[in-house]
DNA sequence: AAAGAGTTTGACCAAGTGGTCAAAGTCACG
DNA sequence: CGTGACTTTGACCACTTGGTCAAACTCTTT
């Protein structure tokens, strides 16, 4: 096991490569789906050598998910509380469905943890997570009273964006396999903007 | 193994008792993360005794799809093109968020397939789920085209209908850490039918 | 070049897992 | 009640899987 020294060059590489093939592994199987052998393989490790960069498969799945949480948040933490409120949240709908295009394993990790319970990151959905909803929620609110949005529950809206964006990189197989040959991707933004622009404009 | 005769009156017992609990497992570990011995001790059977109803533990998890897929298309088949479209398609709205309350453990089910890649399920969603959902979509273009609804992208709207619903069942955990004591369901209905209301009316 | 830290691996292990099987037990029905 | 079909189970097996370990190898530094 490496030393609390500064990593080396090795260490810097093996780890990168390893986080990178756990993310996909993960986010096609889920924890309990996905083996040490098989993410040892994708980075091009022996299983012994994987583990003796992280101990356990657990220690490399969540190391996974706090790495990739306070990006997966970045995008709600930019709503700026004075811009103006329709083209703020337009743009955070714009840059989730931007990351359900670009980043569609981070997307399905989270996915596939929350949909079987959260059981290793619901601290931080009740914690960091709330805590961060509920600041961009009053953010909203002081939007409504004030006239420039329409009514809507705030914490309800947000859940409709990240829902609705993250259809497109969670049920993909899905949403590919009912357009046929048309790319998701050519219509989901002029609809997804449509619909929040229709939903908020005062 | 029974024969091909009628089933026996513990023959039904026991598969319903097997389904209900593979449900209960499969939805909240998904395929791979479920044990048969955990389905068998939440049905009250022995391993070798369930393994008697069904011979493999892919048996039980393809039969639970099978059975359920026809009834978790009924609320989009019963959209009725004779019917009002806002109308028809808000009611279609209600029964998906409706079930999203009432039978989570289906929509998790699917849920967890999905996001993994539909690998047992892929023929249904290109095949059964398509053509309904192309039939449904010409229904809606009609109606936009007679002027009776807002233009929109069908496909895209029926998207957005299953993520915005289903969402509160799949992410259901997240969904209450962010909203704390309130619950969910006290506001979705209204939040979603105001949505697609604006998003609809002409 | 030598030493010590850091890295890699083959062989191994214990636990868990899907599935089998023969034997024992139970049920329906003439 | 007896018989044959149906049901249940303990013991078992092969394989997978997470994880260990000592020995070998490589890199960096002096």
């Amino acid at each position: 096991m490496p030393q609390d020294r500064a990593p080396t060059r090795i260490q810097v590489k093996n780890r990168a490569a390893i986080l990178e093939a756990a993310l996909e592994i993960f986010s096609t199987h889920g924890f309990r789906g996905s083996t040490v052998d098989q993410i040892a393989q994708a980075a091009g490790l022996s299983k012994p050598n994987l583990l003796y960069y992280f101990s356990t498969k657990e220690a490399i799945y969540t190391a996974l998910l706090e790495q990739l949480l306070d990006t997966w948040l970045d995008p709600l933490r930019a709503l700026a509380p004075d811009g103006d409120p329709l083209e703020e949240i337009l743009a955070y709908v714009r840059r989730k469905l931007q990351m359900s295009r670009d980043y569609p394993r981070e997307s399905r990790l989270f996915a596939n943890e929350i949909v079987q319970g959260a059981p290793r990151i619901h601290d931080a959905l009740s914690g960091e997570l709330k805590t961060l909803v509920d600041a961009k929620s009053n953010v909203i609110s002081s939007w409504i009273d004030d006239g420039r949005l329409a009514p809507v529950h705030p914490q309800h809206l947000i859940f409709s964006i990240w829902s609705l964006t993250q259809h497109y990189a969670d049920f993909d197989v899905q949403v590919r396999a009912v357009l046929g040959d048309e790319d998701p991707f050519d219509g989901a933004p002029e609809f997804v903007e449509t619909l929040f622009r229709r939903l908020l404009t005062p």
